[in-house]
DNA sequence: GTAATTCCTATTAAATCTATAGGAATAATG
DNA sequence: CATTATTCCTATAGATTTAATAGGAATTAC
């Protein structure tokens, strides 16, 4: 599933990038516009900020801009920070590896090779997408 | 993330596939050779019994046995059954919709469209899947 | 100086996932 | 019939994660 995390960074992205000829776009008015509460938003949109995504202008008048152009922002980039790794399970994942516990051979383990082919086709999928398909 | 009943599950339902000669195979045999807690195991058994991949022999050299041939077993189905749905938002999950509460419009939400096109690339790979697949 | 905003940390509340416990029901075998 | 090995069933505890809120500090425009 999908975090409300992640559902709300997103939409707040596409709205930002929706915005152009504004300068900043404030909290607030992405909150009531797209119905996220106001203080886990912030948080999101923070975090989008340490990772790159979106500059800000603090004090009145103050806001969010995107830093790049939409095209430029792979859904890769977007989901690896809001949501974590593509992959469904660790041992599949090239941003966040992680060995099993359990699974003594991943080469023998028919979990591990089913998740590469979904982590595959989700990747496609999400590098073929940036914001600026999001924001269309 | 896969939660550990589906990744369990999909190691059981291999090791199952993969003792042909075997009529039935025990919950302990599994658990100790696939490194899965006994009693975990157990209950996912029983949810792939009732729904219907697995049947089972009660008693003294009792155990589990595959319903149907490996190579008509989907991961799709089995996949719903322990996971629950594919898509990563119900609003756009084939078989447990749900409209988002947040969402006015969901030809115009951007992760409406994006999760159909994740959602599309999963079945994809699942649906070509099947259990003979994974015993290879 | 005031109002409007981002920034930061902590905390609570709710939901979900993982695992275990304990025993009932069933079947094979000698 | 007694013993042993198994599935079946329900309940519950513990751990983790997610979602949301609280409260105020810092900054900026005017």
């Amino acid at each position: 599933m999908l975090s409300k995390k992640t559902k709300y960074g997103l939409k707040a992205l596409t709205y930002i990038a929706r915005s152009k000829e504004a300068s900043t776009v404030s909290i607030g008015e992405i909150a009531e516009s797209e119905n996220i509460p106001r203080k886990f938003l912030e948080g999101i949109l923070l975090t989008l900020k340490k990772s790159g995504f979106l500059g800000s202008k603090k004090g009145k008048y103050g806001g969010y801009y995107l830093i790049k152009e939409p095209a430029d922002i792979m859904m890769t980039d977007v989901m690896r920070i809001l949501e974590g790794p593509i992959a469904m399970v660790p041992c599949v994942s090239l941003n966040f590896y992680e060995k099993c516990d359990d699974c003594p051979d991943e080469l023998e383990c028919s979990v591990h090779r089913l998740m590469i082919q979904v982590r595959d086709s989700s990747l496609k999928v999400l590098r073929n997408n940036t914001l600026a398909d999001l924001a269309k």
